[in-house]
DNA sequence: TTCTGCCCTTGGCA
DNA sequence: ATGCCAAGGGCAG
């Protein structure tokens, strides 16, 4: 399949960004798996060129993982506030959120915790590899991510022997509670931001910062502004130096301010831009 | 009520 | 090689 883009897409930058992590780069191409398809990627120019282990019924499926319905021009002209942002959406133009299956996001996010974005991917992978259904393409083997109900279905030691450590109670008692129906994450897209947020915190293992990934990243909530460690360091660094840094909480409420109903795209461009200015040229 | 310090696991990296 | 760091959150005080 080959999709013609009418806006601003940079491939590269949104999928390389942190947000999903079942992203791979094999020769020139991306692979991953988006709900029980694998799919390889590649982007030239204006065109994005599609292989699929099954066959893709349109192309809205694509359309909308990639958020190509947000109209990013007007966007920038919201979050573009100062030379920082400017310079970051001028640099990381067509970096766009991902819309991500919300229990996929909520599970990859708690794994999010104190640990890095290689990690992260190893931890979901060898979730995937043990839980998941096979999917081939070509000479590609990939598996797609473990349901609510295989989650609820295993133990804590399973789990950390996966690789979770202090984090597979979290992801346990989450699969039970989603699977038992004392949360549906999927009626949560119509929730309001705070109410929505509230019941994500209600889990053990989720506090705002993850809560905030899962809403931005899977919920249509881009108001959402989680602030990890490469936030806070952008914001103090960038917009409250010489100072006591202030609270997580003082900074959200001022990033919402600021920054106003965009703030989840203005969040995932200051991380974006403030990791890449500590890693290496060839990284 | 809100803030602080400490703990939790372990792979990656210098 | 060995200590530090990593898209945090729970808990006690």
């Amino acid at each position: 399949m080959r999709i013609t883009l009418e806006e601003p897409l940079n491939l590269k930058e949104t999928l390389e960004s942190g947000q999903a992590h079942r992203w791979r780069q094999i020769d020139g191409k991306y692979s991953g798996v988006i709900g029980n398809v694998l799919v390889h990627i590649r982007q030239s120019e204006r065109t994005l060129i599609i292989d699929s282990s099954s066959t893709l019924e349109s192309e809205d499926f694509l359309l909308k993982y990639l958020r190509l319905d947000d109209d990013l021009e007007h966007i920038y002209a919201h979050i573009n506030k100062d030379e920082r942002v400017r310079t970051m959406t001028e640099r990381y133009r067509g970096l766009r959120l991902l819309r991500q299956d919300p229990w996929e996001c909520l599970v990859t996010f708690i794994c999010s915790s104190t640990t890095n974005m290689k990690r992260i991917s190893l931890m979901v992978e060898n979730m995937s590899n043990y839980f998941g259904q096979k999917l081939e393409l070509g000479e590609d083997i990939r598996f797609t991510f473990p349901t609510s109900e295989d989650i609820s279905n295993t133990d804590e030691k399973t789990l950390r022997e996966l690789g979770l450590g202090f984090r597979a109670p979290y992801v346990l008692n989450c699969g039970k509670k989603v699977q038992a129906g004392d949360l549906d994450l999927n009626t949560l897209i119509k929730t309001p931001y705070t109410e929505a947020k509230e019941q994500l915190m209600s889990l053990h293992g989720v506090g705002p910062k993850i809560a905030d990934c899962v809403l931005v990243f899977s919920l249509d909530k881009l108001e959402a502004f989680p602030i990890d460690v490469w936030v806070k360091r952008a914001l103090t660094d960038w917009y409250f130096p010489n100072q006591k840094p202030p609270s997580n909480q003082d900074l959200l409420v001022w990033a919402n301010e600021y920054f106003g109903e965009y703030a989840g795209y203005s969040q995932q461009y200051l991380f974006h831009g403030r990791r890449l200015l500590d890693s290496k040229p060839t990284d």
